[in-house]
RNA sequence: CGCGGGAUGGAGCAGCUCGGUAGCUCGUCGGGCUCAUAACCCGAAGGUCGUUGGUUCAAAUCCAGCCUCCGCAA
């Protein structure tokens, strides 16, 4: 099929180079505008426009979809359906009714569970024991579409989100792809969600990042997996930053905070104990705990997360 | 030029302020001891101290450039 495909960050790349190798006829993609990042401020292309590139496919990116600049654009696209993924951008109602086919969205979740942003990080946030992915129409409210097809996936016991993040990209891809037949075949199923059921998984911020060990360890495991690699759950040892990126749960007792082994890092919460088995200072890199300790010696009964770091 | 920290045997760190003998906690190898253990004891191997140049009788240490890893911020 002629397609115009929209998306911008890692997650989208694997729908994209399906899309390609499906052999559909991906005549433009629509990624968000370069942005400053990093150390130094270097501008970079979002992960979507470099893949797109390496197939020489037109890409644009319209800092904003409601001045007509864009509908221009599709106009003389013509595509037969538009694929969205992870775009970051809201389609106004000209752009969705746009292509005969509709058009559709890969998300993060089993919806209507986890609309938004966050899908992923919130679905491990919540210690879900499945999530997976699903493709909709697209309509004017967030994610509320009319779904087409869905995949699940068992999340694992100390998966991360961007484990979690990985794999679920390419199911997605997956996904998309058989949704994209039955597209062609006129014969896509089209199911309202059940609203009563939905919830909303938006944006993280830094502030749930904080480890606060007075919360049962069970939480708190949860929150290390969810915001690995990023923001990355964070405490601090003598007023420097310590980042956790990995954790598992552990036995002992203790006032919360307090260091319960002098050979692993294992830490009392309000309810249980967390083991720590990858974290990092700050200006250091990340690294298993065991390295961390060879070169750090921490007594037993130490606090952590008594100062204020940031 | 957004702010800042780091690079030292296989791993993680100290030493640098006040230049001059390479240190610590582990790992590895050999030996010993123990019913036993991430146990303990003895011994050994292994380092151009990121890179280039400068200052000096002498640089891991002081100075300049470069490479690279990272924290904040975005």
């Amino acid at each position: 099929m002629r397609v115009v495909f929209m998306g911008t960050p890692e997650f989208a790349v694997p729908s994209l180079e399906q899309l390609i190798k499906d052999g559909h006829q991906v005549v433009g993609v629509f990624a968000q505008p370069d942005k400053p990042k990093g150390r130094g401020y270097k501008l970079a292309a979002p992960p979507v426009k470099e893949a797109a590139l390496a197939h020489e496919i037109p890409v644009f990116q319209p800092a904003k979809m409601r001045d007509g600049e864009a509908l221009g654009i599709l106009r003389e696209l013509k595509p037969e359906v538009i694929v969205v993924v992870a775009y970051g951008k809201i389609l106004p109602k000209e752009i969705l009714e746009l292509p005969p086919k509709g058009c559709i969205n890969v998300h993060g979740s089993l919806l209507p569970k986890y609309r938004g942003a966050g899908p992923i990080q919130w679905a491990v946030l919540n210690g879900e024991a499945v999530t997976g992915v699903t493709t909709m129409y697209m309509g004017e409210g967030l994610d509320t579409g009319d779904m087409i097809l869905k995949e699940e996936t068992p999340i694992g016991e100390n998966e991360t989100y961007g484990e979690l993040h990985d794999r679920l990209r390419y199911i997605g891809a997956h996904c998309l792809s058989e949704t994209m037949k039955l597209l062609e075949a006129g014969c896509a199923p089209r199911q309202p969600q059940d609203d009563t059921l939905s919830s909303y998984a938006p944006m993280l911020n830094k502030e749930i990042a904080k480890l606060d060990f007075s919360r049962p360890a069970k939480e708190l495991h949860h929150l290390i997996c969810g915001l690995s690699p990023w923001p990355v759950a964070y405490t601090d040892l003598d007023g420097t930053l310590l980042k956790v990126h990995r954790a598992q749960l552990a036995s002992g007792k203790g006032k919360p905070g307090e260091l319960l082994d002098k050979k692993k890092m294992i830490v009392a919460c309000g309810e249980g104990a967390l083991e720590f088995t990858e974290v990092q200072l700050a200006g250091s890199k990340r690294m298993a705990a065991a390295d961390f300790l060879r070169g750090k010696q921490l007594p037993v009964g130490k606090i952590l997360g008594t100062e204020t770091a940031k």
